[in-house]
RNA sequence: GUCCCCAUCGUCCAACGGCCAGGACACCAGCCUUUCGAGCUGACAAUGAGGGUUCGAUUCCCUCUGGGGACACCA
């Protein structure tokens, strides 16, 4: 029998992590058995279905990487394979019509079916005593969709979110009552949040999207992702690709919902940055620059690669740019009101910006070794401390109190823009006006 | 409330019923250092409780406790 599983979401919100990961198993399985991968789109609630979703899934499957391979198909577009399916279960007289609704009657009884993760599940169906198919609008419900999909698509094996384990039983007895045979089920565990509940934005970020946009890696994110109720083995951590696809063992996922750890994905994300090739990351960075309108479409590749070899293995997030170091793409930079007060002001600080600013002018070739010669050369002739000097020109040169290693920052920056904010620095900031 | 599912360090994962329960993140300490980070060292830290089964239980069974999920003409 050939692997065929689906991924069913509803474009009613953007992509959850917690569907993504769903997505995710279901695809992982499908290629680790050479099977097919298929999108559905369970769009029958006309009222809370929105195109714009539609898009966000599209985007958010294709930044994991996820494929489909067929699809995506729309419920709503098939409203009248539900009708027909509907109607022969009528004529079969095991449905009823009530208040302008298809109603399938359930006799007391005990529905056992087996799960690839829980083994067998039992439950009494006296939970419930009949169940709406068709709603008086005509729609079918979404138990009765996603059994006559699955069945009709072939689906050889259900993966889901646990929070179906209850639907299960019921979808079981519409299999049997429309004489399909019954795929196999595995619930996989939810994530949750801090709070052990699932994900709420309570607790940040829960969309796909949201991930992305703060410079999550799509390996990294899908590393992070997996990593959550299942393992390769052998205490390994880091996997992705086709290594993954290989290892990847859906019987060995973990049965416990699982606790979504920013620090972690933002671990793993530091180090999949690590790995990520020089040109690739600098083109990362600067598609968030451009966008942003600090840097032109056209801007200088070999300066942005130096920015990019300063800070890989500084940067959790692709963000970070943005929010630490502005500094190289703003003219005058920030000022931080706190570094200025702490480095800037004290006695005789200006002056020996200015000074420096005076040695700096004079480098023949304006490259990191330079830099420091002549700032620890300032530093030996005044009898200073280091910081006594750097910690100002830190200020004086980026704004803030911390920075990446500081010749290396102005040598990147160029003279003209560090000998310029040194002179800001010390005549408009170093005074108390 | 009823039904279902689950239970190893704070968190995420390991451990054919059998060596001192292992790794990672976080936290803490040290080294390195121009700040921060990164890196390297090290420390701390768990089998929820009680019963069984067994020569031996993290592992198998039962009860309890705890947590979560589901109880729609939503998906």
């Amino acid at each position: 029998m050939s692997v065929r599983v689906r991924f069913a979401p509803s474009p009613t919100g953007k992509l959850h992590v917690g569907s993504a990961r769903t997505a995710l198993f279901n695809w992982l399985f499908a290629k680790h058995h050479r099977g097919a991968f298929v999108l559905r789109i369970e769009d029958t609630d006309q009222k809370r279905s929105n195109p714009a979703f539609l898009q966000d899934i599209d985007a958010s499957l294709a930044f994991l990487g996820i494929v489909a391979d067929e699809g995506p198909i729309f419920q709503s577009q098939r409203a009248a394979l539900y009708r027909e399916h509907a109607e022969r279960l009528l004529q079969a007289g095991q449905v009823v019509e009530r208040e302008g609704a298809v109603v399938f009657p359930v006799a007391p009884q005990t529905v056992t079916f087996a799960d690839l993760l829980h083994g067998d599940i039992t439950v009494d169906t006296s939970l419930f005593e009949s169940l709406v198919l068709m709603k008086s609008d005509g729609t079918p419900t979404y138990n009765f969709a996603c059994v006559v999909d699955d069945a009709l698509m072939r689906i050889s094996h259900v993966i889901r979110g646990d929070d179906h384990i209850a639907n299960t039983p019921k979808q079981v007895l519409l299999y049997r009552a429309l004489g399909f045979p019954l795929p196999v089920f595995a619930h996989i565990p939810l994530i949750v949040g801090v709070d052990r509940a699932r994900l709420s934005k309570r607790f940040g970020a829960t969309s796909v999207d949201e991930y992305r946009q703060v410079g999550y890696l799509p390996e990294a994110f899908v590393n992070y992702l997996v990593l959550l109720g299942w393992s390769p083995g052998g205490n390994r951590e880091l996997i992705a690709g086709q290594e993954l696809i290989e290892a990847f063992d859906l019987a060995k996922v973990r049965k416990a919902a699982a606790q979504f750890d920013q620090r972690k994905l933002d671990w793993l994300n530091s180090q999949y940055l690590k790995r990520t090739p020089l040109p690739r990351l600098a083109a990362l960075l600067a598609e968030r620059l451009v966008a942003k309108g600090w840097l032109p479409a056209d801007y200088d590749r070999t300066w942005l690669s130096r920015i990019a070899a300063l800070l890989q293995d500084r940067l959790r997030v692709l963000e970070e740019i943005e929010e630490e170091h502005a500094f190289f793409f703003r003219e005058p930079p920030d000022y931080e009101g706190e570094a200025v007060e702490k480095y800037l002001r004290g006695d005789g600080v200006a002056e020996r910006l200015l000074e420096l600013r005076e040695r700096l002018s004079r480098l023949a070739a304006f490259d990191t070794p330079q830099i420091e010669a002549a700032t620890r050369a300032l530093v030996a002739e005044r009898q200073l401390a280091s910081k006594e000097l750097i910690h100002p020109v830190r200020v004086a040169v980026t704004g803030r109190e911390v920075s990446p290693p500081l010749f290396e920052t102005m040598a990147i920056l160029g003279k003209a823009k560090v000998l310029s904010r040194l002179e800001h620095a010390a005549t408009a900031l170093a005074r108390r006006s």
